[in-house]
DNA sequence: ATATAATGGTGACAGGTGTAGCCTATAAGC
DNA sequence: GCTTATAGGCTACACCTGTCACCATTATAT
């Protein structure tokens, strides 16, 4: 919908905060969450706020404090940013990927063995 | 083996360039294919080499005219690349990644057959 | 030899990112 | 009510990125 695309690592990282919740988080719980989560200054979590809030990957509610709403949603966001990834690096190829996926040992054997099946049933319900 | 990790989006359009050759690329010949593919201006260009050397992920060699080699390859990269994504948005879940891709009809029915010979395969050479 | 084209060195500049600081207003505790 | 802890507004600043521009030095072509 957006072109919230340029959410940067810091900021991705107070997304997940929001992510996590499913109702509006206020910018005192971010903060707590983040300061000991990640080290992080009270003015470092607001910078980023705000900045999301520009990019409108966040909404900013006036409760009894201001709190936080993402806007585009964790699988929403992992979709686009994966289908980005796979483009750049694999020219699109999924195919690709998870082949280099199982050269690299990325998945354990249930893993396999759970995609085995998964496959199986895959190719088969699909026509 | 190096800290490449921060290679940015311009830089790595670059490298794809180094990539594609056995041997060391002049500038002439990366500025040749980059302003007509990409547009870019010779200082675009150069900058962008100059800066891949300062993050040494390529080495500048002096041969009749400077030319450029890259220091990591391009899977090695790739594969770097691959293990920090799926860290950050999948939890290092590889599965996880998997799944959304079929989820996402990232695979296109052909590779969905292939990809389940494979892990038949795998399933079964996997002890 | 000269004009022209290609090379190489260095500087710049706006916008993004990580990481705060300072000051004021307001809510909470005693 | 006064003190202290929170919350909110605005500013800063260095480093990274995408894009060049300017100048001097060589090759090349005629």
């Amino acid at each position: 919908m957006h072109g919230i695309n340029r959410i940067s690592e810091a900021e991705l990282t107070v997304m997940e905060v929001l992510w996590a919740s499913d109702e509006p988080v206020s910018t005192g719980d971010i903060l707590k969450k983040l300061s000991e989560q990640m080290g992080w200054d009270r003015s470092t979590v607001r910078t980023l706020l705000k900045r999301l809030v520009e990019k409108g990957a966040v909404s900013e509610k006036k409760l009894k404090v201001l709190s936080y709403l993402p806007t585009v949603s964790e699988e929403e966001y992992r979709n686009t940013q994966t289908k980005k990834f796979l483009k750049r690096l694999y020219g699109g190829s999924a195919k690709r990927l998870v082949a280099s996926l199982v050269q690299n040992d990325e998945l354990k054997p249930e893993d396999i063995e759970e995609l085995r099946k998964f496959f199986n049933e895959e190719g088969a319900g699909h026509e």
